[in-house]
DNA sequence: TCCAATACATAAGAATCTGATGTATATTTG
DNA sequence: CAAATATACATCAGATTCTTATGTATTGGA
């Protein structure tokens, strides 16, 4: 099952920020396929909206970048700005909480507790 | 805590199918004071976008309508079709799916099993 | 009597995503 | 070794969806 898109409207960020906690840093491309493998091919991030985001990120302060070079190409990591790392904090607790409350207005059983 | 509003987006269509699927038939009002009440005020649904929705999903045939007076004040009750009744249980054991992948990709614990 | 609640609806603008397109290098495979 | 695929960035037109007002009107309570 590959989600319909509706669905992962407005978790893109959370994802972004919880990978970058886990990960200290990470390239674009890296993380399109980072959450591929984690999800076994349920959620596909598209490059249109990963990389607006990324520069969104960044330009509220929230993500710092270092480019490199492997051979010719060029490579953008993103990490965490001191910053980032409370929005990340809160984000993923805000994230959880509304699951939470989704699971009891849905009346959804979980696999695990 | 009440959400940040993009975290909510997405998820209107399956919150309103879940209440028409439990309760029969209700109007757009109600649905956001049931939505109020059963979230305990964290969720609020903005007429701006439960009315279009609703316009929507009866114009894919997923949801019908009857109107009734109430004194001299027009009430819509909106039920779900034969189709709708299909497309509820399929967009609600798609969002748990969502869910569990989601909980998985950001660690975290729910509170009851 | 006036304010809050009930009840519908629409609409401009904002935000965000899809899907395409563009550019370029690196690697794999027949 | 040529061609296809994968890696890696980026932008943009158009679509979708939501926010925030605005509008209209009735009803109930203080």
């Amino acid at each position: 099952m590959i989600y319909s898109s509706e669905l992962i409207k407005g978790t893109l960020k959370t994802i972004i920020l919880k990978l970058l906690k886990d990960n200290k840093r990470m390239y674009g491309y890296e993380i399109t396929q980072r959450v591929k493998e984690l999800t076994n091919d349920r959620i596909h991030l598209t490059e249109g909206a990963l990389y607006p985001s990324l520069h969104a990120l960044e330009a509220d302060g929230i993500l710092t970048t270092e480019t490199e070079y492997i051979g010719k190409r060029v490579r953008k990591y993103y990490s965490l700005s001191p910053k980032g790392k409370n929005v990340s904090k809160e984000k993923i607790s805000e994230f959880a909480d509304f699951m939470n409350t989704m699971k009891f207005l849905l009346d959804i059983k979980t696999d695990i507790a």
